[in-house]
DNA sequence: AAAAGTATACGAAAGACTTCGTAATGTCAA
DNA sequence: TTGACATTACGAAGTCTTTCGTATACTTTT
């Protein structure tokens, strides 16, 4: 066992966590079986990184029962928000307002979605006036 | 001497790509004392990077002097493209829209630079009903 | 021309991450 | 209980990336 989870997850541990996030607390198998739907990954592959990510803090587990049950250690926000902050600086020098333009450029994104941003800018703005 | 850049760059390289970009052709000594200036580097270091990038054809090499000059071989927004797309699907599954919010709010970005994001936003909105 | 300084080439060590083989152990069904 | 199957533990190999030591060659200074 470690201590807090400090550091950023691999991109390996981040696509475990996407599975844990998605379905809750869930064995070994059930990830395993999860991952395989996108590519090959043998089962001890998996069973060693979630090893893992129990060790360094990213997930829980519970070995209760003799099929040990593991769950996120973190919060998905939270990842998100450390890794964009690194992605932005490397990526964009810094610039998210450069990265965002770019997101949107380049992306579908529904007309909901660019509402529901427009509206988080309007609110960002009012509030910067006041 | 290799094909295409296919590959995206790893963080060294990226790290050594933004200083291409901003200072244009720059020879070896020159990339290193820059990277020195956020961290520690050796000189060889820096150069076997190089060497390695203008491999990958990542950057070109002007060996007409002894001093060799290095350039960056791919555009900065067509890299930035490559991995903001691989970046969201990694840690936002796929949502450019979920990505913008949590950059909007948490960075701190200008008025300049919320009323540019908006005008692209209304001016997106408007292509897609004509 | 010798010495000192600067550059590139090469190879390999070091480190981080991924992958998996094998062993040990537990579970269940026949 | 025995055999088939599933699960965890452990360790190590493989890969990718970073780092740097050493050799070699060129340039400048004295």
């Amino acid at each position: 066992m470690n201590k807090e989870p400090n550091k950023r997850p691999t991109e390996s541990e981040l696509e475990i966590l996407q599975i844990l996030w998605q379905r809750g607390p869930s064995s070994v198998r059930e990830v395993n079986d999860k991952l395989n739907e996108r590519r090959e990954v043998g089962y001890t592959t998996t069973l060693k990184l979630m090893q893992i990510m129990a060790d360094k803090g990213l997930a829980h587990r519970n070995t209760e029962s003799r099929t040990h049950i593991y769950s996120a250690a973190v919060q998905e926000e939270d990842i998100q928000q450390r890794l964009l902050q690194r992605f932005v600086d490397r990526a964009f020098r810094g610039s998210a307002a450069k990265m965002v333009m770019q997101a949107l450029g380049n992306h579908r994104a529904s007309e909901e979605e660019l509402d529901e941003i427009k509206a988080l800018i309007e609110q960002m703005e009012k509030r910067s006036k006041e």
